[in-house]
DNA sequence: ACCTGAACACCGTTCAAGT
DNA sequence: ACCTGAACACCGTTCAAGT
């Protein structure tokens, strides 16, 4: 107390890339994405930015990394040992929860379909797809339609997390019912009447009654083609 | 030349917060998003940030005021005349055509429901499903599938131009093409065979299959209740 | 009411210097 | 090789002061 430019205590374990991207996972979890700044990262991992930057390219780098590892874990979760249209849907749902537990993947998954955490995703998908009878030539077309709806809802998923912060769920949903309540019924008629659907929906099933929409539409592809 | 702090020309017309989005879409349309920041604005529009802020809330508000307008342009050049399918797909396609003519659209629309750029969006989904004749109780569930993979392919479509930058597109999905075919086929033998087919693909055309494939599903609901 | 622009707090990133 | 931390360039935003 008395020095006053005390040397921080300095960790004894090595620096790894692992170590970072998990302290990183945490404080995006704990406060959002504002909350990961590199000042908060040597904070909390007791090191300083060259620390930092010699086992990362830059934030980006980081954000990326920690998508892959939260994604590669929700899709080996998923056990691909059932009927084909199941195990698609547990793919979708093992992404629903983890881009609900960990709300900024949302715009992670924005990120092009390069980055290990979508091609994941696309294996998988196509993988069931293919099990599932869907001919080659629209297996392209179906996995690309399927994973952008899971991206799209991943979207909204962040957003809603993103304006929702402390307040719990069904407040922020009744506030935007609220709001679709009091839209002029001339302009918005549809979403002035759906307002009181909103209040006592469930995210969870809707997005699985989309995915069920998708599977309904590839089964009518599937039926065009005689069977083989 | 000679006096050092010369007062910046002072702008004759008066600001107003029309004037305002104007120039952030324009700066954005051409720099993308990292180009539009408060300096720019105060540059192209020879004032001060003050001025900005006396008409604009922050660069949040702006960006949400860009992203309305530009969707409510789009939202009206369709006209909704023909077949409520056709007009289904000419709104998706006015969509994806405007979010190509501004990528920076892929993260506004991730914003939550309540934005009046998605409001417009979910008005004019749901009125042509309901001219379709999707049954009430199936109208939320439809009309939030289709928007969400409407959103979905607006994030890819952003990340991809982010990507791209001046690069052109050919270009650059023929890079994908060869990292995908690079991937390790034990791993991921469904994206290594399908690099073929993704250089040859086109965006706009799998967009389309994808909404086809979400009216397919959706025909089969409609079947599933009697004439009443 | 509308606008100016210096100042503030806070980013991500770099890099000379240490061990 | 791995790490430290001051320094840099650049954000969005504020606000006392002008017209």
């Amino acid at each position: 107390m008395a020095t006053k430019a005390r040397r921080a205590p300095r960790r004894t374990d090595a620096l790894s890339r692992e170590v970072i991207v998990e302290a990183a996972t945490q404080i995006l979890d704990t406060g959002g994405e504002e909350a990961l700044t590199l000042r908060a990262l040597t904070v909390r991992l007791s090191t300083g930015y060259g620390a930092l930057y010699h086992h990362v390219a830059n934030k980006d780098d980081l954000l990326a990394a920690a998508a892959d590892a939260v994604i590669a874990r929700a899709m080996t979760d998923v056990t691909a040992e059932g009927e084909p249209r199941e195990t698609l849907r547990a793919i979708a749902l093992s992404l629903f929860d983890a881009i609900n537990a960990h709300p900024w993947l949302g715009a992670q998954l924005s990120r092009g379909p390069w980055r290990p955490a979508l091609l994941e995703i696309y294996e998988s998908v196509g993988e069931q797809l293919e099990a599932l009878g869907v001919p080659e030539y629209a297996l392209f077309d179906s996995a690309g339609a399927l994973v952008n709806y899971i991206l799209g809802v991943a979207g909204q998923n962040a957003a809603n997390a993103r304006a929702a912060k402390d307040v719990d769920r069904t407040a922020s949903l009744a506030a935007v019912a609220v709001q679709w309540a009091q839209l002029d019924p001339a302009r918005y008629p549809r979403l002035h009447k759906a307002a009181a659907r909103l209040r006592e929906h469930d995210d969870r099933r809707q997005f699985l009654a989309g995915v069920d929409l998708f599977l309904a539409g590839i089964e009518t592809v599937r039926r065009r083609l005689p069977e083989k």
